[in-house]
DNA sequence: TCCGTTCCATACAGCAGTGTACGGAAAACC
DNA sequence: GGTTTTCCGTACACTGCTGTATGGAACGGA
């Protein structure tokens, strides 16, 4: 690793990865020089504010948690294929780095600067599902309230990881459980239960 | 409110209070005297650190959002009721106020004096809600795993509720979207899908 | 190679919070 | 009412962070 100059992406990657082990509170100007090897004369060169900084690594967050996992998606054709692997990719067990981060910026909700984002992120993953649950055939605001039910199902399995890690695998790693679990979350098609 | 001398349990209130409202960040030695009238003097001779008031303020937590929230179930005899009392009053809309608690605990389950305390509490509530499955005649194994899943569901609505409050009600006020979210978690009895 | 631009290190001021030392006020006790 | 114990205010030292000012190094084009 030769020491050479560094850019925006540089400061948005470091603050990033920062951010998935400790948390919105571990963006922090003065410790990331230390990591990259520079001080805070390159940082405000770069960035005006710590806040552009966390502005840049949240954005960074938008786009490779949702909008390129989204995309990813989208590459599958069959619509249940496509929403079984969007869910079990959702609730599948992470790399230990990754337990930290979603929980730290709701804990940041009320944040100015988090609020924003961190909405953006919510309506258009529940805007996906959605999508996707209107694709196997639920009417507009069935699918709606079922998107709603599947985030916040996702949402307390990254809380739960994080709350008691040891506590989750009692379910996920059980194939039968994890296919109820799924099988709550995936609307079997002709079924009348769709209220 | 005329100035008297404060005992620990004030400081221990005064910091569950801030809690509260602004997460575990606020729960601040020097801020709190201000809250108070007092001086850092007064808090350094009932605790001897920052940290020893944050156990305290967790254990109070401990102690009203599970234990006494417990105590309570218990006074209803019917076991369905019971559960039904529960879920129904885990998931409802809470004040303001409440919101930000939980999800900031939990954003911090990597602090080592959190940590703990953050254990017993989800070993606890998934240990109760076990019971309560037992109770309605499911079988050990299964209602573990369904007593994990409803903690995880109510985790996940409660950070949702953080994430974008307004979404919350579009399920949470469709009377029959709720009885549907309820009763996915509400094993019908003489159910053979018990797994 | 020279020069202008881009980038960075150093040094400084400032803020918010922690924890300690110590003197003195306020209760409590007799 | 005096003494002892309990409690609190004040002043200080220290840490970790932010942001600014400025000089100078490193790079790129002519």
């Amino acid at each position: 690793m030769v020491k050479r100059r560094l850019t925006r992406e540089d400061w948005t990657h470091a603050a990033f990865d920062a951010m998935c082990r400790g948390g919105l509170g571990a963006v922090a100007v003065d410790p990331l020089a230390k990591v990259l090897g520079a001080t805070r004369g390159s940082f405000y060169w770069h960035f005006t504010d710590r806040e552009a900084l966390l502005v840049a690594a949240l954005e960074l967050w938008e786009q490779l948690a949702t909008e390129d996992m989204i995309a990813a998606m989208e590459r599958i054709r069959d619509p249940l294929d496509r929403l079984r692997t969007l869910l079990h990719e959702a609730l599948r067990d992470r790399r230990p780095s990754d337990v930290y981060l979603e929980p730290s910026i709701v804990a940041h909700a009320h944040d100015p600067v988090v609020g924003p984002v961190l909405r953006r992120v919510t309506e258009r993953r529940i805007g996906y599902l959605t999508e996707c649950y209107q694709q196997l055939g639920m009417p507009a605001e069935a699918a709606r309230r079922q998107g709603v039910v599947a985030y916040a199902a996702y949402l307390g399995w990254v809380e739960l990881r994080a709350a008691a890690p040891d506590i989750v695998p009692e379910v996920t790693r059980d194939r039968a459980a994890m296919d109820h679990l799924l099988g709550q979350l995936t609307p079997r098609l002709g079924n009348e239960d769709l209220t």
